[in-house]
RNA sequence: GGAGAGGUGGCCGAGUGGUUAAAGGCAGCAGACUGUAAAUCUGCCCGCGUAAGCGUACGCUGGUUCGAAUCCAGCCCUCUCCA
């Protein structure tokens, strides 16, 4: 069936996370007859990772299950310059200390995915400060920046696409793509990396890197980069009413993450569990084949299978649970969020302490649009004051978000 | 260093002294229809306040004016061309 004889390409090839690889026959035959370390970069521009990152974190785990070993790399160093891969406009800087902050916590949802330790097949962690920080200029220039032309750099997208849009680019930002190359170089020096991967966007990136260690080094690296994940409209995958969708707990939680799933459109539903689950792909044949509103009970293997991966089975069956006795039964599940009323509070202000509108403004309007029920009672006066019985009062906002309130 | 263009709400983008909290579009939220889907139609979309009302807002700082996003001055930033 598969063009694939290592059982890791075969894996990916069957799961649709291939988008390009740089010697797909080498890469095979080198996965077929040795463990192959392969890396990871992920900035660490915020506290917590978001689904955006899930599809290349499902690849490392994939690898070890194949018996290779995956390398995290933390962008301790490169996340001090930024990607301007994708973006308009540079970001703000991040000091020193909030980027440590930030690996300290993204580096937890790894733990979810992949084992860690000292084996040969092991996964780990390694921060590219540990180089980047200590790099001589002039030094590096003369190594590294002699492989470099600027002719070359101008016409990557992540540079490109910048000045077509005549947006500015610092010579920070531009330095990016040698980092990342650099990066790959010194992996294969330290651990015998051979393999980068990442999203699409990184493929010029990756390449960079494979030449740059080819010229210096003589080494043959390689480069696999997974799809550009977007719903089947177009847009790209990951935001939901509260925003960016985290895979930090305490930033989303696992109800919450449960739910951007079960939204999943019908269209994407098989895609998806192919990438985000580990569901059997002839299972998958069977739950994207349903039909009309049985597609549900695909939506919910979907939930929940990707629920259980990064926030543990327990979880994401007390979401489940929650969710059937919510939207199923019209009542309320324990797992929703929980606001506690104090001496009593207006209902508008709820709304917003709960998150389910952006200010007390845009509560008040919900009222008036007749989008807002307690305990299934439409309401319309804006300056109700809630106070707490002994039951939990269930306060809704739209067919789709519920909370308890509580004294 | 010189010449020109420009900086408007999450994004794009109108607006050149007065119903301008600022057209239109996108994104988003809600309602209807459904299946917690998509598509479609409708409404909403700066904040505080129950409300009257108030506070902020068109790069920054001042000024002119009864009144400024709109005029003037200085500054900051970006783009294009030239050196």
């Amino acid at each position: 069936m598969s063009s694939f004889n290592s059982s890791l390409l075969r894996l990916l090839e069957e799961r649709g996370y291939i988008h390009q690889i740089t010697d797909a026959a080498a890469l095979d035959g080198l996965a077929d007859r040795e463990i192959v370390p392969g890396y990871i970069g992920f900035d660490a521009t915020a506290p917590s990772l978001h689904v955006g990152s899930l599809l290349v974190i499902m690849i490392l785990r994939r690898m070890q299950q194949t018996g290779h070993k995956p390398i995290v790399l933390m962008g301790g160093g490169t996340t001090k310059v930024g990607d301007p891969s994708g973006k308009d406009e540079s970001r703000k800087l991040l000091t020193a200390e909030e980027i440590d902050q930030n690996i300290a916590s993204i580096r937890r949802v790894f733990e979810r995915f992949l084992k860690f330790g000292d084996g040969p097949t092991d996964a780990i962690i390694v921060n590219n400060a540990d180089w980047l920080d200590k790099l001589e200029y002039i030094r590096f220039l003369r190594e590294v920046g002699r492989h470099f032309t600027i002719n070359r750099m101008l016409s990557f997208d992540s540079v490109r696409l910048r000045l077509e849009r005549e947006q500015p680019l610092t010579f920070l930002e531009f330095n990016y793509m040698i980092l990342q190359a650099y990066d790959f170089l010194e992996l294969a020096r330290r651990v015998g990396c051979r393999l980068q991967l990442g999203g699409s966007d990184q493929w010029g990136n990756i390449i960079n890197g494979i030449e740059l260690s080819r010229r210096i080094d003589g080494t043959e690296l390689f480069g696999l980069t997974a799809p550009l994940v977007t719903t089947s409209d177009g847009a790209k995958m990951g935001k939901t009413a509260k925003g960016a969708v985290w895979l930090n707990a305490d930033r989303l939680s696992p109800y919450d993450y449960w739910q951007f799933w079960r939204n999943t459109q019908d269209s994407d539903v098989g895609r998806f569990l192919k990438f985000f689950t580990e569901v059997p792909i002839d299972e998958i044949a069977r739950l994207e084949k349903l039909d009309g509103s049985e597609i549900n009970q695909a939506k919910i293997v979907l939930a929940t299978e990707a629920t259980a991966m990064l926030h543990g089975r327990e979880a994401a069956l007390a979401a489940a649970e929650t969710a059937r006795a919510t939207f199923e039964h019209g009542a309320s599940g324990e797992d929703l969020p929980t606001l506690s009323l104090g001496a009593g509070m207006n209902i508008a202000h709820a709304l917003t302490a709960i998150g389910f509108t952006p200010s007390n403004k845009e509560a008040k309007r919900k009222i008036a649009e007749g989008a807002v029920r307690l305990g299934d009672e439409v309401i319309s006066d804006p300056s109700l004051v809630i106070t707490g019985g002994h039951e939990p009062l269930k306060l809704s906002l739209g067919k789709k978000r519920h909370a308890l309130l509580v004294r």
